[in-house]
RNA sequence: UGCCCGGUGGUGUAAUUGGUAACACACCAGACUCUGGUUCUGGUAUCCAAGGUUCGAGUCCUUGCCGGGCAACCA
């Protein structure tokens, strides 16, 4: 990685950081975690509050925490916990020993409550959900009291304990906050702090009825680890006088909240129930489905964690609403592929080749680069015969201008072969070219001519008689619009690009990239960044496409049909 | 008709914290090239508005406009 990629340039966060650095705020430490909800899979999204949180540890010298925010059981299960560690793994970031639960905490936060109860800043209430609904007034409007809220300490203690040990049906008790019903926050009107849930916990089993809610365990959380900067997202802005009401009343370590815009992205959602609705209606193959923002997603469709922290470094972080170009992904994927995958020859669409005055039967081993940007990389041996295919779209029998690739009479060089002259063309009943015929030039071995003789273009190649089938799925945006959320009057999944999946089953690549295993990454030359699939099977591979190549010929021809 | 937060090229992010707008992506033009890739060179284009403070404002103040969030026993 160049050092110029791995300046961070400076955001308001770390501007926050060394505030307090400065003034020995948290004598000198700097503590992140990143609290995954054990609920669904990893998004991009996730990505960059990952990279934020471990990245600031690493910056300066702190540690960052893995930490599940297990509260709610009735949603949260121990495959999401496994998917989750996989998946920060593989975006290259490491925990150490520091892998906790909130759940491991609950005894913790109960005692916590007792207190608050003590100190008369919590009760328990009778209402229900709909009362309790009732009863908080509107965004306008202060609530009501609850009939419950001066009950005696006592009696609320010995409420709290029957809670916990079961004595009451879901739903029938709540534990609250005695804060300010006619607050201008709705988050400080009396909060829930405990809810009756008869549900077994992925990791506690059945030793509580009774869960924290999300406002009463964070803080918690983040004080038991001594947290110092605790980042979370802008929706959380209006919670932080609760997070700090806490705190305080319970007069523990208080770290600071600190929250930022979230990720969004062109021509993608990330909302989770969202991405569900994909799977579940079967718009994509899974949660894994290469068209998938998800984490596993993106691994499958073959782009590298380096390229995703490349990216989440470049765009920042910030309070701003913004939208991210899904063409700044990709560039950090063609960034980093560029420097790292090796080469490979692949015909995705076949044109038959008939070198006529090349000896039949005969086939040579010629010298290919492998990563040309990675001289270590080495070479490989390809095989030339006289039977060839090329990219159907290489040839052209009418070619337009500024089209330099094969058309009848033209030189061409094939990549690390030879020189070839197109001097015919077959064409089946419909007028279609099945077959072209060319001569080659012997001087022209390896690619270069004894006489200096230039070509306008060089084209990629696979010998007929040792093609490697292989089946290749083009990938695209999965949506046609930018923010398919955004649409008026109409449901994102209207926007859902019909042409995000295109199976090539006939393809033909060289020997060589049979070679490789699941997962492996490479440039197919001309083309574009493949992936190979874990569908691949021994005798036919299967090759996503991550990204295709910049292509200045399909731009020139965009431009020619503008003009037209 | 409440509270909180935000607004810098097309898209994002920055500006030594009050000193004359930069970087990246995208786009355009050119050079180089055994990938129409990579690389290199150049170019287009920006402070929401109006007042105020100041020698000086993207930065501070006021007002307005626009955008986002908030009324789960979700996180």
């Amino acid at each position: 990685m160049d050092t110029e990629d791995k300046e961070q340039s400076r955001d308001f966060i770390r501007d926050i950081i060394d505030d307090d650095l400065k003034t020995g705020k948290y004598e000198g430490r700097v503590h992140t975690r990143f609290p995954p909800e054990p609920n669904g899979y990893l998004h991009i999204g996730h990505g960059k509050a990952i990279c934020l949180n471990f990245g600031i540890a690493e910056q300066y010298g702190g540690l960052c925490n893995l930490r599940f925010d297990d509260t709610n059981p009735t949603r949260e299960g121990e495959e999401y916990v496994q998917s989750i560690i996989e998946d920060i793994k593989w975006l290259g970031f490491d925990w150490e020993d520091r892998l906790y639960f909130a759940s491991d905490y609950f005894d913790q936060m109960y005692e916590y409550a007792v207190q608050l109860v003590k100190d008369g800043k919590a009760y328990v209430d009778d209402l229900n959900a709909e009362e309790i609904s009732e009863h908080r007034g509107t965004l306008t409007s202060p609530g009501k009291n609850s009939p419950y809220r001066d009950r005696p300490v006592e009696e609320n203690l010995n409420l709290l304990e029957k809670m916990k040990a079961g004595e009451f049906g879901d739903g029938e008790k709540v534990l609250r906050a005695r804060i300010d019903m006619a607050h201008p926050n709705m988050n400080m009107r009396d909060p829930v702090m405990y809810r009756i849930l008869h549900a077994a916990h992925h990791r506690t089993g059945d030793k509580w009825c009774i869960y924290p809610m999300y406002d009463w365990a964070h803080g918690l959380e983040d004080s038991i680890e001594k947290i110092t900067h605790s980042i979370c997202s802008l929706e959380f802005e209006n919670h932080r006088p609760l997070y700090d009401w806490f705190l305080d009343e319970l007069g523990v370590y208080h770290p600071q909240q600190i929250e930022f815009a979230r990720l969004n992205l062109s021509y993608t959602i990330m909302s989770k129930r969202k991405l569900i609705r994909l799977v579940e209606e079967g718009d994509v193959s899974g949660w894994d489905d290469p068209r998938m923002p998800t984490i596993s997603g993106i691994r499958r469709r073959g782009y590298s964690p380096e390229s995703i922290r490349s990216f989440c470094r470049r765009i920042g972080v910030a309070k701003f609403n913004s939208t991210i170009s899904l063409e700044l992904l990709e560039h950090c994927v063609r960034q980093d592929l560029n420097k790292t995958s090796l080469r490979f020859m692949g015909v995705l669409r076949p044109l038959k080749v008939v070198i006529d005055n090349y000896p039949e039967g005969q086939v040579e081993e010629l010298d290919a680069v492998n990563n040309p940007e990675d001289p270590d990389a080495g070479t490989r041996k390809v095989p030339f015969s006289k039977v060839l295919y090329i990219e159907r779209e290489d040839f052209m029998e009418d070619p337009p201008k500024k089209f330099y690739r094969l058309s009848p009479g033209r030189e061409v060089r094939l990549r690390y072969a030879y020189f070839v002259t197109c001097t015919d063309v077959v064409k089946d009943e419909n007028g279609e070219v099945i077959e072209v015929h060319c001569t080659y030039d012997p001087a022209t071995r390896g690619g270069d001519s004894p006489d200096g003789r230039k070509v306008k273009s060089t084209l990629h190649w696979v010998s007929a008689e040792r093609a490697l089938d292989a089946e290749v799925r083009l990938y695209d945006k999965l949506f046609t619009v930018e923010d398919p959320l955004g649409q008026k009057d109409a449901d994102f999944r209207d926007f859902l690009n019909p042409d995000s999946l295109e199976i090539l089953k006939s393809c033909k690549a060289e020997p060589a990239a049979g070679n490789l295993k699941p997962f492996d990454r490479i440039q197919f030359e001309r083309i574009g960044y493949f992936c190979v699939d874990p569908d691949s099977a021994e005798e036919k591979p299967v090759f996503n496409r991550a990204v295709g190549l910049r292509d200045t010929w399909a731009r020139i021809q965009k431009q020619q049909k503008k003009k037209k």
